[in-house]
DNA sequence: AAAATAAAGAACTTATGTAGAACATTTATA
DNA sequence: TATAAATGTTCTACATAAGTTCTTTATTTT
């Protein structure tokens, strides 16, 4: 994105500025790249700014400013839906007032989304730990392999490994603690498969 | 974005605020920076109003006032400085323009923070998966049982549990296949604990 | 070697900071 | 309320700092 001499004024100017808390001169800037012209300098900023890296105030001192919102958000917010524990029911999963922003690399537009937090630790050999925050993309399908949010018999929901047979369907914990369980394809509704995770320590 | 008189101005105001919870006047703020006329005052008060650091209501005594940033984000980018993996020394903890966003809630706005990129599988026990994304806190010590990014001999670095005793410090990992391994005080250096995680399925 | 690009240098324009005095407005108080 | 004191504003003037533009010179690329 950047050139070499582009990249290594603006990590002066960062430089600089995280040491003065002030943005530099075109003459601190020629000084510090060892160049020797300001014009240079001018040229260098003038190709920053048009990449979008920084922002100015033409003609003002050390009028420099970093760009923050390039283009895109970087940021969702999906709907929070409370805690995922086994042999509790979730609160239906709809419409929640709750919302939890999530990086927006970790969803996928085409797709709803939802988040749950963890319960329990069935799922530990995942690295799924109780307290996690995860990430579901709503899908009432799954193929096996999927870590999935499942309701069993239209009141238990579960975070489980997925994997489907000709005529049943387990659900596989990730713990050597806690057993696999297989049901009846009938009994089984797939709510979202896992996309992501975030931890708080 | 501002001048250094205009830098040196606001901070007076601003410690002369955190002391008094009130404005200075004219008159203080030209004795504080040993200036001789109120009017070069006003013009830098001025250029910071310009530059929307500070408001006034015109005419008022000590009627300064600073602008917040209301808008709520919930989300932060902090700078990503690549992988850390064990007996790989990372990249010097500086300025990185590859940013990654974070929920705010896995950061402190008091603190610096940044990212990397976990490999290997050393501190699976704790669910920290290789090709996770870790939040640090840049931090120079740390407490027992803190999980830090710790640069030992000044070139190796990697994330394990921290356990501090008399004359010697612990880097444990959390994974039964990898030892324990211990330093003198002097070998190991924090570079920052770890306080979030995310992770893509 | 020609063309394209980057850098340098000089000249120029605008911004910034300073000062002092006069003036206007607000606040305190006699 | 009238007046004084305190505070903020405007003006002029000047010096210096900083940013911009343009032309020339070097360097790199084709």
């Amino acid at each position: 994105m950047l050139t070499a001499k582009q990249k290594k004024l603006l990590d002066f100017i960062n430089s600089y500025f995280k040491e003065n808390s002030i943005f530099p001169t075109y003459e601190e800037m020629k000084n510090a790249l060892d160049i020797k012209s300001k014009s240079s300098i001018h040229k260098l900023i003038s190709s920053i700014e048009e990449r979008g890296f920084i922002e100015r105030i033409p003609h003002k001192a050390r009028a420099i400013q970093f760009k923050v919102n390039r283009e895109k958000k970087n940021l969702t917010k999906i709907p929070f839906l409370g805690k995922i524990a086994a042999g509790n029911p979730i609160e239906a999963i709809t419409s929640s007032f709750e919302q939890v922003s999530v990086p927006d690399y970790l969803v996928n537009s085409t797709h709803e989304h939802f988040t749950l937090e963890v319960v329990g630790d069935s799922m530990k050999d995942e690295g799924i730990f109780n307290g996690d925050v995860v990430v579901i993309k709503k899908s009432n399908n799954a193929v096996t392999g999927d870590i999935v949010v499942a309701l069993i018999d239209e009141n238990e929901v579960t975070l489980k490994k997925f994997r489907s047979f000709k005529n049943s369907i387990a659900l596989e914990p990730a713990n050597i603690n806690y057993k696999i369980r297989i049901f009846g394809p009938e009994r089984v509704r797939i709510q979202g498969i896992l996309v992501g995770l975030i931890r708080k320590f």
